[in-house]
DNA sequence: ATCTGTGCGTGATCTACATCACTGTCTTTT
DNA sequence: AAAAGACAGTGATGTAGATCACGCACAGAT
């Protein structure tokens, strides 16, 4: 029951997730650094060595076809997921069908944590956008873990602070700043702290849809299609297929600013 | 530098605050709780014995007048304050000094909790809407305290993930719901939820400007007055002075399931 | 008695954006 | 190869609500 399914973007049905492998010394590596970026917001990254054995040692991992639905707002709330490849993202739908994201989580990141904790419904839903691996630690073995592992309670009492604050800034960009070109712009330049800097500009793989920018600042895919049209016209931005260009930063971030 | 410093109601200059009391055995009261209301967020509530008085002996309390800053957006994080007694609205201001409130704190709830975790300086505003008492607890001491006392920071974790519930809810009401009136129709119905019942209708004070109630459904002040009027006329509500008095419930309701 | 500040009530405008309704690509499926 | 979905681009249109600009009431100061 609930709010309506979001579609897929697969003909296969998505829901359940394909078991991989048991985690163990495969997933002791990560520990290491030895993959994708550090994102400071990372499960593990700042984890005690001893506690983060602990919980690798329950966790499984599954992986999961692009569409796919991790959980669902409204449903109670398994475990904690650790996004391990891939990406994903965090809405919400109301009752009429309108999304709105909060986060595109990348690789490293917890999803389902606050809920975890509070023990109440997952209050976000997570979709893989693309092929993705999760680690899955169940609620009570969480607990058991970080009751045993003192100083890792601390270390996730810190990623939910993050959490709140993210979620404060996102409060500030749809509640305070009125304009959508403002929203956007603010929207590319985050962005792109993820890109690279070739030849004094910025690029960076904007491997969203319309749809999704726009449910990311809160407005209708036309307005982002022909804001965006709008900012290449005045050689803001660039976009050369999915890639990104920063034609002219500080024209973005002018907009920004006012 | 940084954000323009909001009006205040009093013309005392209300910054500084007033040493009130140094807390110890007037302040385990608390712990028995005699006093007010006990919200499920409280800061002590549900935390053991053993934290609970290395805290308090920790804090000391203060008193600000109506329109005091506490804390503001952008300063470093000093420590954690705990809401004794009276209100305080929590918000963030933009370049522009347009402002959106996230959040009216009631007694025993913790303001600046998640910036003293992460250690960034405060990311909302602390503004006391009538003279209030406050405990304080200075970073350091705070941080020492809960490695301490182990049990403490799963407390404090859970605060976070009710403060990061909330900002969801928030981000799904000015993100999601596009109408005014469905918006104040659903602040009317949560805020209500601290009146009492009597005859079959609910009664609460509205101790809010309609500029504040703006800024809490992120809308301009003459729309409120507009939709409140609006809703009077519809029989929906009514007020009394400063007492809201829902009429009819169920017409509200009906404009949020919408 | 007057002045000043703060909050409320209302009318008249103006516009940014949602929404609807298409068309044209480009994949993916079959 | 054909059909079916996704996505993107673009015009026309309507409207909710921001904004400006008042007047009024009431509280506290002096």
């Amino acid at each position: 029951m609930a709010s309506p399914i979001p579609a897929t973007r697969t003909a296969v049905p998505p829901w359940m997730p394909r078991p991989a492998s048991r985690g163990s010394a495969s997933q002791l590596a990560v520990l290491q650094k030895g993959s994708s970026k550090e994102s400071f917001s990372d499960f593990y990254e700042g984890l005690s060595e001893e506690a983060g054995k602990a919980l690798q040692k329950i966790e499984h991992t599954v992986s999961f076809p692009a569409g796919a639905i991790i959980f669902m707002e409204g449903h109670p709330a398994r475990g904690v997921y650790i996004l391990r490849q891939g990406r994903a993202k965090l809405l919400t739908t109301n009752s009429d069908g309108r999304t709105m994201i909060l986060k595109i989580a990348t690789p490293g990141e917890a999803l389902g944590l606050n809920s975890v904790i509070t023990g109440k419904p997952y209050d976000l839903t997570a979709e893989i956008l693309e092929p993705a691996e999760l680690a899955f630690i169940p609620r009570a073995d969480f607990f058991r873990c970080i009751t045993e592992h003192g100083d890792a309670c601390m270390h996730f009492a810190s990623l939910l602070s993050r959490d709140c604050h993210l979620a404060y800034d996102l409060v500030r960009s749809i509640g305070l700043c009125h304009s959508v070109p403002e929203r956007l712009a603010r929207f590319l330049l985050e962005w792109s702290t993820n890109g690279s800097v070739t030849d004094g500009v910025v690029r960076v793989k904007l491997a969203l849809t319309h749809e999704e920018i726009a449910q990311l600042i809160g407005t209708s895919r036309e307005t982002v299609t022909r804001t965006l049209s709008e900012f290449k016209k005045q050689r803001a931005i660039e976009l050369n297929g999915s890639t990104l260009v920063l034609r002219n930063k500080p024209a973005l971030e002018s907009l920004v600013a006012a």
